[in-house]
DNA sequence: TGGCATTTTGACCATTCGGTCAAAGTCGAA
DNA sequence: TTCGACTTTGACCGAATGGTCAAAATGCCA
């Protein structure tokens, strides 16, 4: 690629992007062993050889577009606020999460791909960026629960189920559309009231 | 692959066997477009062509794992007892999925890594035969809250969410070690703990 | 418009992949 | 021990893959 953003041309940034938007669409589909460097190409409009005029390999691709995406997918648990309702900041965070599921379900499979095979790209970043935000972010959940503000239950786990929950009608569309069936056209209201019901009931003081 | 199983050699028996270990090992860990023949076959102890004696396609040793896994996978939603305890079938049913994600993470990553792609080899059996289980236990489901025994919720999202729950810790685990860190050898205790508790504040009567 | 930097391309390469095949080796029952 | 069926192997094939390169085409600014 070109330098991370300084002194690019027009068509650089044009051809950079719709070769992002196609690699996502590939990788996300076919994870990244199995996705082909002419797919994304072709799904660009360009040739392989003028793909890789952009990136220099395959993986510098697939890397870029994971390390462009952490911040995104970060921030809705960055932007939980100690100083907020610590239901409505539970519910908050839970319904951004699933708008992402349902908004951007190709960037939640590409980050489930990912783990799935075990973070051969991304384990560092496990440890440095994410597993630091979970902590400090578990320890607010700790002290509202300790406060009274929350019911008791382990905060790491919850936020465990929050992910789990919400990506889930993302990585596992197919299975959910099959199971519900073609009646059902968007799984996401029920989804929604269903899980604002759990974390109502799972933590909502003095129910 | 040499019938079903009917008249098998010794020696096909063992080593269908070992294939059919090396193969899991292998798919769920790079999923299928990125698994070899080649490295299948080094792991089961044998050589390529000799491995394809025994099963005539890459694709066949897949499908084979895969309908042999469904039974497997399906055996705790089936064993749901309608003259069971309401509460107690739910609970019995996470801790089963739970302790399944514990004690056979590579069978459940290889079915998230299908489902993740599309399902590709999977969507007929979807409907065909988790469908109808999903919605006869959903229908129970709903007969319990419509007789008080557990609090209203939709069933299919409930059970939707006790998959994704349980799921996460095989198909997430390296995420789930990295944001817990080294010190915690063994997430499924408190992982056990936590789904107890969610699920019993979630749909037992009268909390 | 001229000229230089940027962009695009077709031809090509080494490697890897799934799979085949004939020949060699091994097993088990009579 | 013999013989037919089963098992294993090395050599090989065509296709696909990630990536290279020199040349051609295009864009851009003075």
């Amino acid at each position: 690629m070109k330098d991370s953003d300084a002194g690019q041309t027009r068509i650089q940034r044009t051809k950079i992007a719709a070769i992002s938007e196609a690699a996502l669409d590939v990788f996300s589909t076919y994870g990244f062993r199995g996705a082909t460097v002419d797919q994304i190409a072709t799904a660009a409009g360009l040739s392989k050889p003028n793909l890789l005029y952009y990136f220099p390999s395959k993986e510098a691709i697939h890397t870029h577009l994971l390390t462009q995406l952490m911040d995104i997918w970060l921030a809705p648990l960055r932007d939980m606020d100690p100083d907020g309702d610590p239901l409505s900041e539970i519910l908050t965070y839970v319904d951004r999460k699933l708008k992402m599921s349902r908004d951007m379900p190709r960037e939640s499979r590409l980050f489930a791909n990912e783990i799935l095979q075990g973070a051969p790209y991304m384990s560092d970043s496990l440890v440095s960026d994410l597993k630091p935000l979970v902590d400090d972010k578990a320890a607010l959940i700790q002290r509202w629960m300790d406060g009274n503000e929350l019911k008791p239950a382990d905060p790491h786990h919850l936020i465990f189920s929050i992910w789990s929950l919400t990506q889930h009608y993302a990585d596992f569309e197919v299975q959910v559309g099959a199971v519900l069936g073609p009646k059902v056209a968007d799984p996401f209201p029920a989804a929604g009231d269903y899980l604002v019901t759990l974390f109502t009931r799972m933590l909502k003081p003095g129910g």
